[in-house]
RNA sequence: GGGGACGUAGUUCAGUUGGUUAGAACGCUGCCCUGUCACGGCAGAGGCCGCGGGUUCGAGUCCCGUCGUCCCCGCCA
């Protein structure tokens, strides 16, 4: 291979085959530089040692496939490259041959700066062949075989589950394939193996895995492809905290065959915390916490303000950012994303000369330097005299969501924004600071789903809640369309694990009982029968003996696009979507033939007007 | 569905207040060059300024629309 030879071979007869990767002709004497996915060699050619083949390394072009056959030469000390590997040694030519030609390519591998992305993955296979390309590839192919192996040591089977499945409405848009033995029916593609991996569960496989492929049919984001990779395990039996120690074990393995040594168990935090001191519940451990400074206020001071003393006042710190000007501090308010509800007061200097106390209290409690960044997050007090809709009395704590939230939202913003000055996002190589991976606990069961004036599950429907809030969970079923029930209140054994802000992968332990089941259903406003057609396969199999079960699935792609350093999925996914899903290389999707439709028993609605 | 950025040579980009023949670098083609390694030198080719319309004596530049790529919100149980 191109990127193996060292002094050590000097002397022995090699065969290199790969591209042209670069091409320096110096007249009488030609150097190629070979490249295959491995590296790179210098080969020589020599018109006055042998000029048939100088003719021909003249005739080559980038891109060309070549093989060069001839003796591995240790290189004069003067002409060492000590920037590569291969450097000290060179091959010199005695046979070449062209293996096959190359029209010019849009652009070149060896490239110093990219090309725009449409024109990469329109030629794809040209920049697959680039090297951080390649090791991205390696990187991804390394990481899952840890993670297979993990896990079979563990006494995990990986069991594949069926592509072709049955549409189970909730949640995400389904891809659907359309059946031609059965014209107007469809299989969907699975957004995850969820109700399957249950059923292994009760099919007494108590331990499977899958790296598994999923689709789902919703807009894209540097972070989310219509296709994607998930890491899919469920067990029978466990506590969450057995499922969270499979996680850590093989986190650890795929991390380790990248150079990393992160350190378990990994922090927890509940939700209801995470959303207090991050605003978010998939916190960037990597920054400082916020702080609720509303006791840095007097009355006065809210009234001055038009502060609601009753909604929380955050205080976001962003270490070393330093003095900003007056241009800066006005750029900071478009980042601001909380709608009326919340203000923000993003001069702390402005506060600091009408406040003094109020400020030097913030800055003790935040334990700001000089030099940091502070800006306030507050409740807008005009909300007390606002009632929500339908006169159902404002629900404090839905508001304070939205400040936290506001504030947290903002906190990640400033922290993107200021990145080189605080320089917390930067590799440190010390893998515990780098990676800070922690478990979110406790998730809320229901969501209220202001659209559809309902209760929804936060998780999935069969999401076991916690024990403690089962009364809770009865008690709410009378109010299953009151968006202040007690159904707010259930927590459920949901856990997400969380690294440097982007969530990695989500799980819980199931219900495995019927009644329960039948429960969460009727909060989630399904009578029976609309259970029993969407989900009837699987109530039944409940009712045969089904073991109490958990699991977990976690996003492959997010973590080699972590693992490489990379700012989006589709530099560690070879051949991906555009942020319109489409395929710019086979040009996927397209409409198909008249005669296929009509076998599949389809016809297409002409665009209106 | 909404908001924002971008689109000029094969590629990456520059292009003044609307003004005459649209530039640079890399790549490409040819010639020269025996120690280069992002080789060097000389010469040259290469443009539907994304597309369509409008304003104007005149549009790469201004306006409207449209297409494409990227980012964000909504959405993603």
């Amino acid at each position: 291979m191109c990127g193996v030879l060292r002094s050590s071979d000097a002397g022995k007869k090699a065969v290199l085959m790969g591209w042209v990767n670069r091409r320096r002709d110096l007249g009488n004497l030609v150097f190629i530089d070979v490249r295959d996915r491995t590296g790179v060699t210098q080969v020589v050619c020599n018109k006055e040692l042998n000029p048939a083949i100088h003719e021909k390394a003249s005739r080559l072009r980038n891109e060309y496939v070549i093989a060069a056959i001839g003796t591995v030469k240790q290189r004069e000390p003067n002409t060492i490259n000590r920037n590569i590997p291969t450097g000290e040694i060179e091959l010199v030519a005695e046979e070449l041959r062209i293996l096959n030609e190359a029209k010019q390519p849009p652009f070149l591998p060896g490239d110093t700066v990219l090309p725009n992305e449409e024109l990469r993955l329109k030629y794809r296979y040209i920049d697959l062949r680039r090297d951080a390309m390649q090791f991205n590839l390696e990187l991804r192919h390394k990481v899952a075989i840890a993670i297979r192996s993990y896990l079979s040591s563990q006494g995990f089977f990986e069991i594949e589950t069926p592509f072709m499945t049955r549409s189970t409405p909730e949640g995400a848009r389904d891809y659907l394939v359309p059946s031609r033995v059965q014209p107007g029916s469809f299989y969907a593609l699975p957004q995850s193996p969820q109700l399957f991996k249950q059923i292994l569960m009760i099919s007494g496989c108590d331990k499977y895995f899958q790296i598994v492929r999923c689709f789902r049919d919703e807009d894209l984001r540097a972070d989310r492809q219509p296709e994607f990779t998930q890491i899919d395990l469920e067990m029978s039996y466990p506590q969450p905290e057995r499922v969270w120690e499979v996680v850590e074990g093989f986190l650890s393995a795929a991390f380790k065959t990248a150079g990393y040594e992160i350190k378990t168990p990994f922090p927890r935090m509940s939700y209801d915390e995470a959303i207090r001191l991050y605003g978010s519940d998939k916190p960037d451990m990597r920054l400082p916490a916020m702080n609720d400074v509303r006791e840095a206020f007097t009355a006065e001071n809210f009234q001055a303000l038009a502060v609601n003393p009753n909604l929380p006042v955050m205080a976001i710190r962003i270490p070393k950012v330093g003095e900003l000007s007056r241009k800066e501090r006005d750029e900071i308010k478009p980042l601001f994303t909380g709608k009326g509800n919340a203000k923000l007061f993003e001069d702390f200097k402005r506060l600091e000369k009408s406040f003094p106390d109020s400020a030097a209290k913030i800055r003790a409690k935040s334990s700001a330097e000089t030099d940091d960044l502070i800006v306030i997050v507050a409740g807008d007090d005009k909300l007390a005299e606002h009632p929500s809709e339908g006169g159902v009395k404002p629900e404090v704590k839905q508001h304070d969501h939205a400040v936290y939230t506001a504030a947290g939202l903002l906190r990640v913003a400033l922290a993107q924004k200021y990145a080189s000055r605080h320089r917390l996002f930067e590799k440190t190589g010390n893998a515990s600071v780098d990676f800070r991976f922690l478990w979110v606990t406790d998730f809320p069961m229901f969501e209220w789903d202001e659209e559809g004036k309902r209760w929804a599950a936060a998780h999935h429907p069969f999401t076991s809640p916690h024990e403690r809030d089962m009364e809770k969970l009865s008690g709410g079923l009378d109010a299953a369309e009151d968006p202040n029930s007690p159904l707010a209140a259930v927590r459920a054994l949901a856990y997400d694990v969380v690294l440097n802000g982007t969530e990695l992968g989500s799980g819980s332990i199931r219900i495995h009982r019927q009644d329960i089941q039948r429960k969460i259903f009727h909060a989630l406003g399904m009578t029976e029968d609309e259970a029993r057609a969407r989900f009837g396969f699987f109530l039944e199999a409940l009712e045969y003996g089904t073991p109490p079960h958990g699991g977990i699935a976690l996003g492959l792609d997010r973590i080699v696009m972590i693992l490489a350093g990379a700012e989006s999925l589709r530099e560690v996914i070879p051949f991906p979507k555009t942020a319109r899903a489409v395929d710019l290389m086979v040009d996927a999707p397209t409409p198909v033939s008249e005669a296929q439709l009509k076998e599949l028993g389809i016809q297409i609605r002409k665009a209106r007007e």
